[in-house]
DNA sequence: ACAGAACTAGGCCGATCGGTCTAGTTGGCT
DNA sequence: AGCCAACTAGACCGATCGGCCTAGTTCTGT
């Protein structure tokens, strides 16, 4: 009934709507807290849909994960295009961490989805491995500018600029506002002005 | 049979043994992926062993999450009592999460347990609050002996203290070694002797 | 116009989930 | 010796899990 209701404009194929709806319900409420039907569920659609776009819910998982990093990756760059010098783009990083916070904070901001899921997912799990690489290659970007900008150590700054950026995305993911995000921020700003 | 094989020194009570099974499935695989099957299997215990001590799952996950928080205290505890004075005192915050990682690492270090229970609760549950509180105690035992040793600024420090200890935890969680909250560590004193 | 792909609802599967219940055994205290 | 509390194994419950299958409908490209 609804579904047929909304009929004219849904258009979207299933796919993609299966991966907006999983996006929402694994953040919200955690991967294996959520069931499949749950997910087909908010995403109206059928559950032979999801098995023709998808091997397993475990699949599914691993889409939602390197999704996660693409739409990170493309807030870092619409950031990074809009800054002046290497300086600024350290600051990117950090401003694409806030940004994404804004993106889900009407719904409840719980910190970096992808930390959550790592969070989550057993010892040998492939998403860990996953999550891993991601958050490592938030620390090449900032090494990568760090050393443009030429201080000294700047890998050590690379490794201290990371930790804050993550430390300070579990606690605000904890208090459920961004604030400590933009402390973060500012004491990255300070630690630049310093080097 | 088994059971009744190892009945002679057995004598630990099933409340012990449940916790101490809890701590090591949900820590290895996860609060939500560990069925209560799982842990009453792990501990060797009766199903209504763990229902006479514990009202539901959720209760046992409270508990733990209980147990958890004590135990970090007491690891703290022991590191401040052989601390010389207030910037030692504050080292043994990193020292106690160190000692935390190494106990955790022989069967797979996976990061600060609290952590990752916080991370796989949805969104209103009352976990969440708890690991938020504990995380928000580690700050105020920072800033206390920030503020002890008169440096300018103490809140921001201790702040910026935290953000590298959870952020080092996170990371060293995500690499399966320790060695990252190491130099966690040693950023800390670099910005002690600093301040 | 028509073929084929995408999608639908919904029944079905075996397994497992958290939780309850019964009936019987064990161990420590007096 | 006798009692009580802690504990046991395991059957059982309804609900839900991930996943499969069928039959029919709707969309789209030619």
């Amino acid at each position: 009934m609804t579904a047929a209701a909304e009929g004219r404009t849904r258009r979207r194929p299933a796919r993609e709507r299966l991966l907006a709806a999983a996006a929402r319900r694994f953040y919200a409420d955690g991967i294996a807290a959520t069931g499949i039907d749950a997910v087909i569920a908010e995403a109206g659609v059928a559950k032979m849909s999801l098995y023709n776009n998808f091997a397993s819910k475990d699949a599914l998982v691993a889409e939602y994960l390197a999704v996660r990093h693409e739409e990170w990756l493309e807030l870092y760059r619409r950031r990074a295009a809009g800054a002046a010098g290497a300086r600024e783009r350290v600051l990117a990083v950090f401003d694409a961490y806030l940004d994404h916070a804004a993106l889900a904070y009407d719904r409840g901001f719980r910190g970096c989805g992808l930390l959550n899921a790592a969070a989550e997912l057993p010892a040998g799990h492939d998403g860990r491995a996953a999550v891993r690489a991601h958050k490592e290659q938030v620390e090449a970007i900032l090494l990568e500018h760090l050393d443009a900008l030429g201080t000294g150590d700047a890998a050590r700054l690379a490794r201290h600029l990371s930790l804050l950026l993550e430390g300070g995305m579990m606690r605000a993911g904890l208090e459920g506002t961004p604030a400590v995000l933009e402390q973060a921020r500012a004491i990255a700003t300070e630690l630049l002005d310093a080097a």
